[in-house]
DNA sequence: ACGCTCACG
DNA sequence: GACGTACGTGAGCGTA
């Protein structure tokens, strides 16, 4: 039995979350070879354990030792102050699973480990430190944190592990100029911007310690403000009283706890070699391992090189096995599945449900998994198999969880800070979640770190992603629902079915993750996916959920006045031919031109079909009538078939209003897109296809707000392509086509020809697409010489552009990708082909940059804006590339433009430093055409 | 399933 | 010198 705790003893206190983040931060983000783990701040922490280990010796050896945690993130101090630490940076997410690891590291070393729930560490190194002085022990606490200071004296000294630093009563008056047993005085006056602490507004550590040493402790001082002879200081202390003194009870630590163990339990011990390294041995730490065996004087055990041969197509090592999926129903079951979760401190996620559309789809099952090859499916709303016919029957099956109990058990895993929820396209999951009044967060989402590492490369589906990366194909969801009208929901897929298919789903999410979460830095895309990508899901997640009002009546009645107008056209069309067809047969209507009318300039496509494009029936037009009123009866068509009629379709029976979709990895070049229905093609270059606008409404006593940055990819390229005449034309707010015609056509501003200015402005946007003699010929219809020499002029005025070009192609024929001034990689793996792709590939990599960046601008601009108009009465509808559409009640709009305005016009700061400002116009109305 | 056509930025 | 070309999307229709 060891002696107790007493005179010539030492304790060591080690501040364990000190130690945790500076091994963060300190390393690089290290993973674990066989599974990608992010193992670098356990890393960390195991080296600086070992290097404290071989260290103890000598005079200030320990004889008692404990590694102290902070455990949950509420105690006593949220409740005396509900803003305590309140501006603390979220934990990073690669580091969240790292938290476990570090206690299991310690108590490999052998070392004690404690934590209290709801209390920081800091108490518990108070109070063991209270202990073991009035024992008569020393004391050493380990670590820079000057909230520890008060502590020091009466033989307890800090040291600092990094400076190798102590630091007694003498160091704490030169930190904070009062003794420690003052310490808690000036931190009540002087705050902590850190842990959110609010002091004495104006007063420092430096004035509050001489006001300290003045009038002897906190409590006089107070008591005799009156008589501080500065005006400004002693009226601040009398104002800010509760405040001062709420502070201090922040800064106090408690001294006196009750702790569950004692002095005695801490005595040091030597590890159990074995113990210890069996766990290097499963984190792989090669070095490390082989360096402590050596010191035990053992033999380090073989760590296998797992690694995965190459980095594509990569099988993870453990195969999938369906028979291994469990099945959970009961709460039994589902708690063991939480305690798992708990442990690791994040899980993949997937969601069953009736169909597509996460507005109207009900939630039939969730699946999760932990570890690879170990995953579940908790069915919940499946239908019981047909007794008696095809048609299955209505009754649920049996052996599920009750739905509202498995989701009240779920909901605090899914909504707690601390366990990170890791999905495929977690956008879709998180909208079915929040129909139920569940928040999930924070998430990870493999298809978007997909589309912040391949862009251009493939798409981002599960299907494609699990056959390139872990190389298996998954069980196909087409067997099991069937296809046309036969075609089932989810709920009818029998139980043991439904297992295998959406367990898989949630393991192969969650081995995509960590095949993807260390490539982040790889590719050095984290910071696109940490600022662009990720943050944008529950933004978008809002934006959908909360849809567009869309008045049916006038959509109706626009309808069947373009049908009314169609039938007459047809007729006349019909009529002209002389005989009845299809006019909207591209092909029955090329025969009727070419074949029978004998019109000149028929082309056959690759199809053999004559084309009848719109630019092709109006060249016609000039030589008979017809093409004209095909054309026109087209215009109509579209407006009422993809319009008019289809978006009655989309408006949601329980909302009123239409609810759009955004894929956030749609699009190469970081842009949205817009499904279920399109909202960004929405017409309004045509009068009559702009009415349609006006059935898109605010609610009574509400507007509609429009803001659209104006010119944006225009001043992104003078920006990119240093263009200093350009620059200058924004900044003094000039009209850029018609600056840009006066310069190229040497016509000055005042007597510019709304022709000319039409040609310039084709040339601009010309150049943003990649400009080439040919496409400028066919958009201007001007002979292709002509077009060259418009050309060649643009670029012997503007030399940068063509620098911009060149170096832009250049990069992407050396790299593979281009890069937008955010660090967006868009990959260009085309750039070398030879042939007709060439230039295709040539005029995208020019582009991407452009319409990247802009689109980076905006999604930035998005994500900031939730908070930027929180607590106004408006909701943020709707995006379209560079415009943002918002509903407000009236009395707000003019505040809501000025603060929206702000954000969007700042979206680039501080990431870039754009040299041209941006520029958004805004509007507002009773409608989208009045807004716009 | 695919191409044509056309709506948007 | 010819090749075929403006960049990025989604939806509806006709045709296979």
């Amino acid at each position: 039995m060891a002696p107790k705790f007493g005179k010539g003893c030492h304790l060591h206190l080690i501040d364990g979350s000190a130690f945790i983040f500076r091994a963060y931060h300190a390393l690089p983000p290290l993973t674990r070879k066989s599974d990608g783990l992010p193992v670098g701040a356990v890393s960390g922490f195991v080296n600086m354990l070992q290097r404290y280990v071989e260290g103890n010796n000598g005079p200030d050896a320990a004889t008692h030792v404990a590694v102290i945690f902070d455990k949950g993130s509420h105690t006593f101090r949220n409740e005396l102050y509900d803003q305590y630490k309140a501006n603390r940076e979220a934990m990073p997410e690669d580091l969240r699973p790292q938290i476990p690891l570090t206690r299991t590291a310690t108590q490999a070393f052998n070392i004690a480990c404690e934590e209290l729930e709801g209390f920081e560490a800091d108490d518990i190194i108070a109070t063991l430190a209270h202990q073991a002085r009035d024992a008569g022990g020393r004391v050493t606490i380990l670590s820079s944190d000057k909230d520890l200071m008060q502590l020091v004296g009466g033989g307890v000294e800090m040291l600092d592990p990094m400076k190798n630093k102590r630091i007694d009563a003498e160091g704490v008056v030169e930190k904070f100029g009062v003794g420690p047993d003052r310490v808690v005085d000036v931190q009540a006056l002087a705050g902590d911007s850190v842990d959110n602490v609010p002091g004495a507004p104006g007063i420092g550590i430096k004035t509050a310690a001489l006001l300290i040493n003045e009038y002897g402790d906190l409590e006089s001082l107070l008591d005799r403000a009156e008589e501080i002879k500065q005006p400004k200081r002693r009226q601040t202390l009398i104002d800010h009283r509760a405040q001062i003194e709420l502070s201090k009870k922040l800064v106090q630590l408690d001294c006196d706890m009750a702790l569950p163990f004692g002095l005695d339990d801490l005595e040091v011990r030597d590890p159990e070699p074995e113990v210890l390294m069996g766990f290097l041995a499963e984190m792989e730490f090669r070095t490390v391992t082989k360096r402590i065996a050596e010191k035990l004087g053992i033999a380090p055990p073989v760590i296998e090189d797992t690694a995965p041969t190459s980095e594509a197509a990569a099988p993870e090592a453990m195969p999938f096995d369906a028979d291994k999926y469990e099945c959970v129903m009961d709460e039994a079951a589902l708690l063991v599945w939480i305690d798992r979760i708990h442990d690791r401190g994040y899980v993949a996620v997937d969601t069953e449900t009736t169909g597509l559309n996460e507005m109207i789809a009900d939630l039939v099952g969730i699946s999760l998994c932990v570890e690879a090859g170990h995953a579940c499916y908790i069915p919940l709303t499946h239908k019981a198999a047909a007794t008696d016919d095809l048609f299955g029957s209505d009754a649920v099956a049996e052996g599920q969880m009750d739905l509202d109990r498995c989701l009240a058990l779920l909901k605090p895993v899914l909504e707690d800070p601390a366990i990170l929820k890791i999905g495929q396209n977690m956008k879709y999951d998180a909208k079915i979640f929040a129909r139920l009044d569940i928040a999930v967060a924070p998430i990870d989402d493999t298809m978007l770190m997909s589309y912040a590492m391949n862009a251009g490369l493939h798409n981002h589906g599960m299907d494609t992603l699990s056959e390139r990366y872990l190389g298996h194909t998954p069980i196909p969801i087409k067997p099991l629902l069937g296809s046309g009208k036969s075609a089932i929901t989810f709920d009818r897929v029998p139980i043991d079915k439904a297992v295998a298919y959406a367990a898989e789903d949630a393991d192969i999410t969650l081995r995509l993750w960590q095949h993807f979460k260390p490539q982040l830095h790889v590719k050095q895309v984290t910071t696109v996916y940490e600022t662009l990508e990720r943050p944008l899901v529950p933004v978008l997640a809002q934006m959908e959920r909360h849809g567009i009002k869309v008045d049916r009546d006038t959509l109706s009645r626009m309808s069947n006045a373009f049908a009314q107008k169609m039938a007459g056209l047809e007729a006349e069309i019909q009529e002209m031919a002389g005989r009845p067809f299809n006019v909207g047969s591209p092909k029955q209507l090329g025969e009727i031109l070419f074949d029978e009318m004998s019109l000149p300039g028929g082309k056959k496509g690759k199809t053999g079909a004559y084309a009848t494009g719109a630019d092709v029936l109006e060249d016609l037009a000039t030589e008979h009538e017809l093409p004209g009123k095909v054309l026109d009866w087209r215009q109509l068509s579209k407006l009422k078939s993809t319009y008019t009629d289809a978006l009655q379709e989309h408006i949601n029976a329980e909302t009123g209003r239409v609810h759009t979709s955004y894929s956030i990895a749609g699009a190469t070049t970081g842009r949205l897109a817009s499904t279920d229905p399109n909202l960004q093609n929405i017409p309004v270059r045509s009068e009559e296809g702009r009415r349609i606008r006006e059935a898109f409404v605010a609610e009574p006593g509400k507007v509609l707000v429009s803001l659209d940055y104006s010119q944006i990819e225009l001043r992104i390229l003078a920006h990119v392509a240093g263009i200093d005449a350009l620059k200058q034309a924004f900044a003094d707010g000039l009209d850029i086509h018609a600056m840009t015609a006066s310069e190229m056509f040497d016509v000055p501003l005042d007597e510019m020809t709304p022709e000319i200015r039409r040609q310039a402005k084709a040339i601009n946007f010309g150049v943003i697409y990649g400009i080439s003699g040919f496409g400028l010929a066919r958009n201007l219809r001007i002979p292709r010489g002509e077009a060259q020499g418009f050309i060649d002029r643009y670029f012997e005025r503007f030399p940068g552009i063509r620098k911009y070009m060149d170096d832009t192609v250049a990069f992407a024929k050396d790299t593979g990708y281009v890069k937008t001034l955010f660090g967006r990689k868009i990959n260009t793996p085309e750039i070398n082909a030879k042939g007709p792709h060439a230039g295709f590939a040539k005029r995208a990599a020019i582009n991407a940059p452009i319409q990247g960046t802009a689109a980076d601008v905006i999604r930035r601009a998005m994500i900031r804006m939730p908070a930027a108009i929180e607590g106004m009465p408006a909701k943020m509808l709707l995006q379209v590339h560079d415009e943002l559409i918002f509903e407000v009640e009236e009395d707000g709009a003019n505040a809501l433009i000025d603060a929206a305005r702000d954000v969007m016009e700042n979206a680039s700061d501080p990431a870039v430093k754009l040299d041209v400002k941006l520029a958004v116009d805004a509007g507002q109305g009773a409608n989208w055409a009045e807004a716009h």
